[in-house]
DNA sequence: ATGGTCGAGTATCGA
């Protein structure tokens, strides 16, 4: 099976990449970020032409997530139900895809260490992790996927001093991420690659691509079931080229079966 | 040279 990840920077701009890529990766299922779209403006015919069902979170104007498969969609679940109250944003969807609970999920950016998004962003990975617990089970396989807006380590970035007192970086954020995955959840990217300097998102901005000053903030995490058959994960950065690029690259991870 | 870019929407905000 293979899943992928990508944060696409609005559905709207980018689906003939989208489609492109769909047409030589062919992943099982693919999570999608930051569609920036209403439910009413998906482009569902678009992806059932490609063979994919889908299912889409989204209000409009930022944030959007969606799950395509062409192994099938069940369950769908838009947000959390961890029993509290709403989520404010559109910022996670879950379904069970070919005998896979996957979800699609955009942390918060964060935005500054004092900003108030900041402790949403730590209080949104408590959720998530209590929305796990309610739902899942780490015995069975599940696929969390999405843009975690968090540099697991300083590996993943492209110079860690320039980073101090910034978001994505912070010990609670790490901590934060840790406490998700001590749920029962690996890094399937880091099952597969130990070296550094492999990223997943460029800002747009000064060259960075070019520059390879990047961060590997997306992640596909998966359960002890899923991650013992993992067989293969890259990162497309040929995806982040060309015209009219996401800022992030899609990531692949392939599992036996 | 002290900025560099996108995408939302049409003034700025968010990343």
């Amino acid at each position: 099976m293979r899943i992928a990840t990508w944060n696409v920077n609005s559905l709207k701009i980018r689906l003939p990449r989208v489609e492109e890529w769909l047409g030589y990766a062919r992943p099982d299922v693919l999570c999608m970020q930051e569609t920036k779209l209403a439910d009413a403006a998906f482009p569902a015919l678009a992806f059932e032409a490609l063979g994919y069902r889908t299912a889409h979170h989204g209000d409009g104007r930022w944030n959007g997530v969606a799950i395509v498969s062409r192994v099938g969609i069940d369950d769908v679940v838009d947000g959390f139900c961890e029993g509290l109250e709403a989520d404010t944003d559109t910022r996670l969807i879950s379904a069970t895809c070919g005998g896979v609970r996957v979800s699609s999920v955009y942390v918060p950016n964060g935005r500054g260490l004092e900003d108030d998004h900041y402790a949403y962003k730590l209080s949104w990975f408590d959720r998530l992790r209590r929305h796990l617990e309610a739902t899942a089970d780490p015995d069975v396989p599940v696929a969390v996927c999405g843009d975690f807006n968090v540099a697991p380590e300083d590996r993943d970035v492209w110079d860690p001093a320039a980073f101090v007192n910034s978001t994505h970086v912070s010990a609670p954020e790490r901590q934060a991420l840790a406490h998700l995955e001590a749920w029962g959840l690996e890094d399937a990217f880091r099952l597969v690659h130990q070296e550094d300097k492999l990223y997943t998102y460029w800002d747009y901005r000064a060259g960075d691509f070019h520059q390879h000053r990047g961060m590997r903030i997306d992640l596909v995490l998966v359960s002890k079931p899923l991650a013992e058959k993992v067989t293969f994960a890259v990162i497309d950065r040929n995806a982040r080229k060309g015209k009219l690029p996401s800022d992030h690259a899609p990531l692949i991870v392939d599992t036996a079966d």
